[in-house]
DNA sequence: TACCAGGTCCTCG
DNA sequence: CGAGGACATGGT
């Protein structure tokens, strides 16, 4: 995957950035503004194609509503109208009001104390007891807001090493392989699940995956032509 | 036209 | 627990 080159995944309208950059090669630290919008981010995207989540996040910004305080105060109904593009609006307008309104009232130090002071693990088990967090939402939360080593599953990473015939499992147990084989650096973790999303859109794709020019094809236990059309 | 997208929660057997 | 369904818009 050499070919792919550094990812240096997410981008970020607040804080120091201003445009949708990806600004490839900066892992943090963020601010605090920036750890909220990719938190958000991280809701929006959930399930989600990651352009229909940035166009959620552009009507937030435009509308002045990307922070805690405004998501919290504002009327349901016009959340939900500003995040319509990502899809599930209602059931995420709920989790974004959640996770703002928990910030306010158990963290008023604000997010960047918050993050900056808790290990990962402990980020984790906190942002898992919110309705509408779970394992991925958090671990992203953990490692691209926070900067904190927590290795990202998601489905594109259980289908690839699922068909390489290397990793099986339930998420906790396909997290616990990467982290034990990967030394715990959030830079490394960051890079490595950004070339797994590059890998799974341009090769290893749900239905007709591109077996035939895929650069894992030789080791890839499902490959042999099964899934080439 | 169908199918899918960097999930999470709830219900049922 | 594990499978199955609901949630919803936008892109190919």
């Amino acid at each position: 995957m050499k070919r792919s080159g550094a990812q240096g995944w997410w981008p970020v309208y607040s804080g120091r950035g201003s445009c949708p950059e990806y600004r490839r090669g900066f892992y943090g630290p963020h601010t605090g503004e920036e750890i909220f919008e990719i938190c958000v981010g991280a809701i929006l995207t959930q399930n989600t194609a990651w352009t229909s989540a940035l166009a959620a996040l552009a009507c937030l910004n435009k509308a002045g509503a990307l922070g805690p305080g405004a998501i919290a105060l504002m009327r349901p109904a016009r959340l939900e109208r500003l995040i319509r593009p990502s899809g599930f609006y209602r059931r995420k307008a709920g989790r974004l009001k959640i996770f703002s309104r928990y910030l306010i009232k158990k963290h008023p130090e604000g997010l960047q104390k918050w993050f900056l002071r808790t290990s990962a693990g402990d980020l984790r088990s906190e942002l898992l007891t919110l309705e509408g967090i779970g394992p991925e939402t958090a671990d992203s939360m953990v490692l691209y807001a926070g900067g904190k080593p927590k290795f990202v599953i998601d489905a594109y990473t259980a289908r690839i090493f699922g068909r390489l015939g290397l990793v099986t499992g339930k998420y906790e147990e396909i997290q616990y392989a990467f982290e034990s084989a990967l030394p715990a650096d959030h830079r490394i973790y960051n890079e490595y699940h950004a070339l797994i999303v590059a890998h799974g859109k341009d090769f290893c794709r749900k239905t007709r995956p591109r077996c035939a020019g895929c650069p894992l094809n030789r080791l890839c236990k499902c490959t042999r032509g099964t899934y080439d059309n």
